[in-house]
DNA sequence: TAGATTGTTAATCGATTAACAATC
DNA sequence: TAGATTGTTAATCGATTAACAATC
């Protein structure tokens, strides 16, 4: 018995990271004429083994045939939709700081299937280019109930970040993107994704202090 | 035979991502006052196991003991000095658009021992605040020669990633914290993160559809 | 057909968790 | 001292890598 999608349920976080990275490589090849792709010249390029390739790209494609490798159009195709990059999803951002403003700019969401429909501060934003998509935080439960919101990205101070949690919350925003470099606190059902990006600046302090 | 430093060279990558998170436990405990820390309450805090934060601390720090739990002022100490936060080192920032605006106006950046000297792009910078901060690009090799620069954060959009990285290998700067969205190539020598924002939106997106 | 490359089963490696002895 | 909580050894779990059979 095989199940009708063989895919998708049984794709392990590590891999889920990883298939940007695919993605990206493949896309490069793409637009540069290639047609297909081995597991070794994949991996070469990323710096991973053949059979890791192999394995992360089995568990969500079956663009690999033996003897020619991977057709790079259809795979770009299945890593897109297991990312879910397919499909449109809505978010609110609150804290249009430097942060929060980059994030509003970054037109590279739309290839992710992320849309920022408005963003939230308590102060106006003085950024003229975004005035008109930046309301007050009191108008946030309003806009939820008027518009289609999957997401809330949290890009406020530290401080702050719990007071702009329970807005949320009470907003009825089933998750949470979280730039707040500090612990958020929400009921069980709603999903927290953390994204601080400090964090990583002591793995590599680390590496730099013994890699060399 | 015991080694004079038992800790720092058996901290596993797992362990230094999780640090983070530890130190903004103790931090805001150490504000309210708090004294000392069991590894249960600071587990219940992050959803971590207790066993893992015990193990975790054990690895960088003998901030604990038995009935009393962790000292908060040594812990803090002990994770500072873990993550390489205690000692100050020096970036240069390539591509001062949206991103890279929000990185050297970032004040946080101070508490993880990394000061941002300068910042180079190709067109002036538009940010009244970064005049004299921005210089052309041109203008880095010679720029590192005369200061000491630890660490490039690349934020030039993709396209420009792997001349931009030409740039930086060139000037002998001998790490890169990567934020364009795309694989860069560099010398073996040269130690390059990878902070691609947009990686962990596929994760997010998953957990979205699998948790509920 | 012969051979290159895939997908998968088994072996290894590393990280987490459980059990418990050490200790303040 | 008795008991709470740590640090550590052993067991489990999960991910990576190696070996190889399947297949185009």
């Amino acid at each position: 018995m095989t199940t009708i999608n063989p895919f998708a349920s049984n794709v392990t976080k590590p891999t889920l990271l990883r298939l940007p990275s695919y993605l990206d490589v493949i896309q490069r090849a793409r637009k540069e004429g290639v047609r297909r792709l081995s597991s070794a010249e994949i991996g070469k390029e990323l710096g991973y083994g053949s059979v890791q390739v192999r394995k992360d790209l089995a568990s969500i494609s079956n663009a690999g045939k033996p003897r020619t490798g991977f057709d790079v159009v259809q795979l770009e195709k299945d890593i897109r939709k297991a990312l879910g990059y397919d499909e449109q999803r809505y978010a609110v951002l609150l804290g249009v700081g430097h942060m929060g403003r980059a994030l509003m700019n970054y037109i590279g969401f739309a290839e992710n299937g992320l849309q920022i429909l408005a963003g939230f501060d308590v102060k106006p934003s003085d950024d003229e280019s975004l005035k008109d998509k930046v309301l007050p935080l009191s108008a946030l439960s309003d806009f939820c109930a008027k518009n289609h919101v999957d997401l809330a990205i949290l890009t406020v101070p530290a401080e702050q970040a719990d007071n702009a949690t329970a807005e949320i919350v009470a907003a009825g925003i089933p998750a949470i993107w979280n730039f707040a470099p500090t612990t958020i606190h929400v009921p069980e059902h709603v999903i927290v994704q953390n994204e601080n990006i400090a964090e990583s600046l002591g793995l590599l302090w680390y590496r730099m202090k013994t890699e060399n």
